[in-house]
DNA sequence: TTTTTGTATGACCACCCAGTCACATCCTGT
DNA sequence: ACAGGATGTGACTGGGTGGTCATACAAAAA
């Protein structure tokens, strides 16, 4: 967490650290981004930095963190809303879309995140949450007969897991709604041929 | 390419090279690996390296090609495979994994390859070569009825390179083949519940 | 024997990094 | 007017990096 000085601070000054730590830590991942590249893009001297934060992880991890914030903004629509597990899961990516659309660099952070070297624990533990939700959701799904039973509810979260993280990725390639909708019905629907009675 | 001098070495030495080369690019990705770590753990001056190599990046990527090239040879079998597709895809992750199994460093130096950020060309060219091969694939199995022609091939594609990515990645942490073949069930039947005839 | 050629070496260069600290500045309460 | 706490500063430290180069050695060619 940031020291008390900087939310003490002038909120104009306060911004421009943001602003230039949110597009270091977008354009580099942890390891590679340069806190002295921060202070030189906002201003400010670099001793001035540590009175603010602890250290590069302290910053790092606040920077996450408010791109997580926003990121749930967006995304926890989709949880709230009544219709089947495809239904939601369509809602999540779409929601995801618009999150990268609207703060691109949050974005950015928020998914190199996952590729850190560092924070291997922090990584593993957001892993084991979204596991643990998403197989509650996927037992209900099961239980009123919309999902596959026959299926291994390890794997069809791993399989998730995977496209979620590409399919944001690539969203910076402007990625659109019908390419969701395309992706899902893949994993809804399977690739072997449908003979449905 | 290496430069003639590195091929005339008395091969213990060159066999020093490479595998503490291999060893820094298995740990790091290639932005964070230090040829001056590399060089202490072989045990020869830095200098020498450059009688061998062109910079950094000349060895990088012949330590990649060197990874790739092994690998080859072990997925290469799945494609000569009688069997419908999906016989083909789950031989070509079981070799995968087998290839992890037996070559972990260099498993390891192929992985990292693609989450570089100064290689992006030779990536999306990799990426265009494989999606190439695989829509041919594709495009034969809705032939025969064996794929769902509903399915946008795009985006099937997108899938299976997401997951296979992911599940190589497993691997590390001693993915049997158990889980190969679920994971590949969810792709095969999808998630929604089949009714068939 | 002398010369040339190929190779080995590690001190050295310029540059970048995270983090520190002695000092300057400013503001507020007395 | 003064004191004292909070804040700003940038030169500096110690350590890392990729890459260079004059020098040394060896062996083969003259």
């Amino acid at each position: 967490m940031p020291k008390l000085t900087f939310f003490n601070l002038d909120p104009e000054r306060r911004q421009a650290v943001l602003d230039a730590s949110v597009e270091e830590f977008a354009k580099h991942p942890y390891e590679q981004a340069s806190l002295s590249r921060i202070v030189d893009n906002c201003g400010i001297a670099k001793g001035s930095m540590y009175q603010y934060f602890e250290d590069k992880l302290d910053l790092y991890l606040y920077i996450v963190d408010l791109a997580y914030e926003q990121k749930r903004a967006y995304v926890g629509k989709a949880f709230s809303l009544e219709g089947d597990i495809f239904t939601v899961l369509e809602e999540y990516y779409w929601q995801s879309h618009l999150f990268a659309k609207d703060f691109p660099l949050l974005h950015q952070v928020a998914n190199n995140f996952w590729d850190s070297r560092v924070l291997l624990p922090q990584i593993e533990e957001g892993r084991i949450d979204r596991a643990r939700d998403f197989s509650k959701f996927l037992e209900e799904a099961i239980a009123s007969g919309k999902a596959n039973p026959d299926l291994d509810p390890q794997a069809v979260f791993f399989v998730y897991h995977a496209v979620g993280k590409d399919l944001v990725d690539e969203f910076e390639r402007g990625t659109n709604g019908e390419f969701i909708r395309e992706v899902l019905d893949v994993l809804r629907y399977g690739l072997q041929v449908r003979r449905e009675v």
